[in-house]
DNA sequence: CTTCTAACA
DNA sequence: TGTTAGTA
């Protein structure tokens, strides 16, 4: 079972341990990048492992990742090749795959094409970050 | 003072 | 997403 003393952290913590708005880490979470326990007043609280998927996503959206990338890869349980580089290779995500998702994000979007095969979806997610990465390069370079 | 939810510039 | 209101 869980360590019941691993370390938690609040969401202020957590905003400066990833350099993410506090705003975005609740949406996140709306979005089950990570799922904080609560606190009997309500209030989240983030574990080693909740810091480390934030951070983790924070990196990828940095570098032109949309979030439904980010949470179809983490479903996948299979970060990009070039991520696994820079990040130490064992994430603690506790978010299972769910069977049958299709990777969007509930109630956010229409549904996308499941792509079944782990390597077709991020050979198609990594081809979709580099369109949006060249789009806005062109629309930057005024 | 920090965090929470809801709502809207 | 930012931000703000009104709480706990």
């Amino acid at each position: 079972m869980k360590n019941r003393h691993e370390p938690l952290f609040a969401i202020g913590v957590a905003r400066r341990l990833t350099g993410l708005t506090e705003r975005q880490i609740r949406y996140w979470e709306t979005q089950q990048l990570v799922v904080p326990v609560r606190t009997p007043g309500n209030h989240r609280l983030y574990s080693q492992a909740d810091i480390d998927a934030l951070a983790w996503a924070a990196r990828l959206r940095r570098r032109g990742y949309r979030l439904w990338d980010i949470l179809a890869m983490q479903r996948e349980q299979t970060p990009a090749p070039h991520v696994r580089q820079d990040s130490d290779a064992h994430f603690r995500f506790r978010r299972p795959a769910v069977a049958g998702s299709t990777g969007a994000p509930t109630g956010s979007r229409a549904d996308r094409p499941v792509t079944q095969d782990r390597a077709k979806l991020l050979e198609e997610i990594e081809r979709r970050r580099a369109e949006r990465s060249d789009e806005r390069r062109e629309k930057d370079r005024d």
